[in-house]
DNA sequence: CGGTATCCAAGGTGATACTG
DNA sequence: CAGTATCACCTTGGATACCG
């Protein structure tokens, strides 16, 4: 089991980027920099404040993104890509490219096989 | 929320490779070409039958593999890549040599904050 | 402003047994 | 050999209300 998860380096990629919002809350903060959380949340108007806030703090433990919080009335709290996020750079381009090349494929399959 | 989604094309991708087994999967019918069912349980000895079922309908709905019956008893079915399916390599490519460079990063990590 | 807590529905996965 | 059927569990995500 180990050999098989260990030889397929997909895996950790996947772990990162998986969940509903992740890929366009890593677009933001890869274009725009830092993000205070309620930018994040216009930015991405039908996510809930649970799934932002989930998302981030999944994101923050995996040291793509940082977190700073400032200790103020009322809260301030500023997140951005780090060093180490940034290097997902090239690998979501060239999901993003994919994606942009092969959905026109797959939309016309679709109108084939209805 | 279109515009979101519509926008960000690595959501497309994450719907094909995203499945437990999937990249392991794709890895072998990449590699490998050709293979019967039983071919890859033996390759992927940890999954049951019913996930490698489900997993390898899901990537045939979506033109990724193809799946060839041969009506014959005891009953013979070939797995393969796709022209389409095989454009993922590339990207599937790029994600691997990701993990392979910052997995020892994340591993570095977890080692200091424990 | 930037969260938590709680509850709930839906989907993904595993174990097991059965089948043409 | 290559599945299907069923049940049970866990995780993900949404809705809502509350908090410092």
């Amino acid at each position: 089991m180990d050999d098989q998860f260990e030889a397929c380096r997909v895996i950790p990629v996947l772990e990162i980027i998986t969940g509903k919002w992740k890929p366009i809350i890593l677009r933001h903060l890869i274009k725009g920099d830092i993000k205070r959380f309620s930018e994040l949340r216009s930015l991405i108007p039908e996510i809930t404040q649970r799934m932002l806030t989930l998302h981030l703090r999944e994101l923050e433990e995996q040291h793509i993104i940082q977190r700073v919080v400032y200790p103020q009335v009322p809260p301030k709290v500023e997140y951005s890509i780090t060093e180490h996020g940034r290097t997902l750079e090239p690998v979501l381009e060239v999901m993003n490219e994919w994606g942009n090349k092969h959905l026109l494929f797959m939309q016309g399959i679709e109108r084939v096989s209805e």
